[in-house]
DNA sequence: TGACAAATGTGAACAGTGTTCACTAGTGTG
DNA sequence: CACACTAGTGAACACTGTTCACATTTGTCA
């Protein structure tokens, strides 16, 4: 009876043992030379031994994009309202979370998106994160915080906004940037802030810009509707 | 003599053609399924020959998307201003080229972007097209219609903007989208007009949507600088 | 014109790839 | 004990990118 229970655990043992070895070889010998001969060998099995546990290379990627996806997608929605907290506020904290963990875990952010939709099967793990993120704006709708216009239209231009800046960080990290702090901050808060029935002024004076501020900036905000500061 | 020319020529003619073929199998074969050998046997020629023209598989791939890239900055600034035109109306014009291209052009895009830093070597190609948009923006400062902050925070926050919608649409078209236009208006839109000292009203009211405005939203803006509608 | 040299293309080979398949060794069930 | 089933293997197949000695063409120059 549980003795199947008893296999089940140590095929997928094996598998979880197979995708982390294939991870980081992926990672480190960068997407071609990475094969599956070699990561038999790393893992003590000989090269038809992995068919037992996946149909496929691909197969092997699928599951690969799959988790780094459900990883963002933790990431993001981690983010807990505060009693009372500025659903605005709620919102740039769920973008901030994003950003960060494609910055933090470039690999994953890497895996998820710029792998050229060999993977783009199964249970459409995007469409999660996006509905996550189109609650949140929902609940600016509801507060007054919006306009109160399509909620796809204005998740997509936020989404667009976050993924623009930070693929194009993790993608090209040899490019001349700013700080990133500032350039995340910057994106985002255009992007939402442009949505905003009273847009709150933006630090965008001078000199007195803010710093260190990385996550924390949105959180500060005002906890109530309020008018321009 | 001129038979060094000449010779030359056949040469560069060889390399288009083989440039050519490999750009239309590759963008129809997916990337891994395009092989130097169904190449070499498209154009009439042996595999060992390519490697008279190119030095590897890789080289191919660096000419393919440093072409591309020349294709993209060539159309983002092929905008020119008409005359005493708004700077700003300028840029959102340039931008809006940008993103055009890539979506009339998903191939090039991806190639150009989402190859995987495959050819990211020689004359750093994206530095090219960030110039063009940093002077635009610089013009808008100039002209007192945008804070004068660091041009570089502003310039990449915007090229952040655009390529998030552009690789997103590009990227995943299965995806359930709002209209293109309406997408790449908004984006745009927001990540512009929060850089303006007199931010314009925008059309986010509600049902009088900016429909059908796809290049000429920018085009019909006051020439001046002008208060807020 | 004929000898030489350079350019151009080729077939065969090498090492490596993903994948399949007949096969063996081990394991729990009747 | 016999049976079915699982996990794993080595050999093979059809590929891949790349190299190299060789053949063929082509232009130059004595």
């Amino acid at each position: 009876m549980n003795i199947q229970r008893i296999r089940e655990e140590k095929k997928s043992e094996i598998r979880n043992l197979i995708l982390g070895t294939a991870r980081k070889s992926f990672v480190r010998e960068g997407y071609e030379n990475f094969s599956l001969r070699s990561l038999a060998q790393k893992i003590g099995y000989s090269p038809a031994a992995i068919y037992r546990y996946f149909k496929s290379k691909d197969d092997i990627f699928a599951c690969l994009t799959a988790e780094s996806f459900d990883l963002l997608i933790k990431a993001s929605s981690a983010v807990v309202p505060e009693p009372d907290e500025d659903p605005v506020s709620v919102l740039k904290r769920g973008i901030h979370a994003y950003v960060a963990f494609g910055l933090e875990n470039p690999d994953h952010y890497r895996i998820a998106f710029l792998l050229g939709g060999r993977a783009a099967k199964g249970p459409q793990r995007p469409r999660a994160a996006y509905e996550a993120l189109r609650a949140r704006i929902q609940r600016c709708i509801d507060g007054g915080r919006m306009f109160p216009v399509d909620p796809d239209l204005l998740a997509q231009s936020l989404w667009a906004a976050a993924h623009g800046v930070t693929s194009l960080l993790v993608q090209r990290p040899s490019f001349p940037w700013v700080a990133r702090s500032k350039l995340v901050d910057r994106v985002i808060d255009s992007a939402v802030n442009a949505l905003l029935v009273h847009p709150q002024a933006v630090s965008l004076g001078g000199e007195n810009d803010n710093r260190n501020v990385k996550k924390i900036s949105a959180a500060r905000n005002p906890k109530r509707v309020a008018g321009r500061a």
